[in-house]
DNA sequence: AGTAACTCGTACAGCACTGTTCGACAAGGG
DNA sequence: CCCTTGTCGAACAGTGCTGTACGAGTTACT
């Protein structure tokens, strides 16, 4: 499922394909920029007519959810290709460096699919790459390195959170965006230790 | 200033400071539940006509300023009865015990803003606030029991997203409001924590 | 009591956006 | 090569908002 309706019919023809992909492309990109960005604005930006954009999609909340997957799909692809095993401290290391910037683009897009999408909705579709995260952080807690006193859902939440810290902090042109990353990681693997334990460093 | 325009003349009618009083109430409250709140529906839940909030606020921008500036102005002196003196730790606790429920509930306001106001004013009217949580968590590293290896503000920022995460888990369910209190503390206590120090608790 | 300040509803112009329709035109597939 | 599929621009109706105007009524100060 790529998002446009494709109900039956002798499959669609190479054009189309095209717009579509580059239709979505721009949903991405402009809704990640204004979450609000109009149909107009993303069909221009994908270089289609407006009418042509809502020959693929019946409307605008559709093609929010359209895009929001296509990103989530992508996030989902490049999440697999990080190793988890190991010290549960430096894979999310691990994580974190080859993620944040991708979970920080995404950001403004989901405050977009936030506003149209009903909660439920959402949830699902990002179930999967959470369900990874929140594997890795039980299996440190387990192993005794993350903290247990927590909820798991809790840890994940301000994992997110300080990733969405740097990305203001960067926006605001208070911190560099190459030290972002190391900067997450010494701010979560500190938030993650258990109490009574020394903080790594 | 209380927010509306007050230029010069032989000052206002009681009647009018009550109204103005009531549509300033109505907008941080309005705006805190949406902050793409119409006019319409901020003049209505004030139990006032749209057109007499026009006569005092020009247009829905300088409202949304002076909804924030009032919110800011209270929160500033929630913030002022709180104790921030002796260990930083513990000061710092009872900081976020006194006010995190308080930021929480401003964050959608503040999200308005961001939408309409131009980002220097924004910084300029909570300029105020954070420069008394500045000066605590700068006091916290010069004792050494706040990490040195980040930067104040990015240390500022942090306590900032895991209230605002705390917000979401609640809104989500997963979270008991009791709690939150704790698990921010425990959170950002955690995070503080000098690399090489025992994480208290 | 009288006057200026305030409030109200309705109504209007203007704008931006959504979603649909139309007719003409281009492009891909069998 | 022909026919389906897709694309385009222009145009339309519908909606919801902002900001302004008018006129009549009410409320507070002196």
């Amino acid at each position: 499922m790529t998002g446009a309706k494709q109900a039956k019919g002798p499959a669609r023809r190479a054009d189309a394909q095209r717009s579509i992909a580059a239709i979505l492309e721009a949903a991405v990109s402009a809704l990640s920029r204004n979450p609000e960005a109009s149909v107009s604005e993303i069909a221009k930006a994908a270089g289609v007519g407006r009418v042509t954009l809502y020959g693929h999609f019946p409307n605008r909340v559709d093609l929010v959810e359209a895009a929001l997957a296509s990103a989530i799909e992508k996030g989902h692809a490049a999440l697999d290709s990080v190793d988890l095993t190991g010290d549960p401290r430096q894979a999310l290391a691990r994580l974190i460096d080859s993620s944040w910037l991708l979970v920080n683009r995404s950001r403004s897009l989901l405050l977009a699919a936030q506003g149209v999408l009903p909660p439920g909705r959402i949830r699902i579709l990002h179930a999967g790459p959470v369900e990874r995260v929140e594997g890795l952080v039980e299996r440190g807690r387990d192993e005794g390195v993350f903290r247990s006193d927590l909820s798991t859902p809790w840890l994940v939440g301000v994992l997110h959170s300080v990733m969405h810290n740097a990305a203001d902090e960067i926006n605001a042109g208070r911190l560099d965006s190459e030290k972002a990353g190391a900067f997450i990681t010494a701010t979560v693997l500190a938030a993650f230790t258990p109490p009574g334990s020394r903080v790594p460093g």
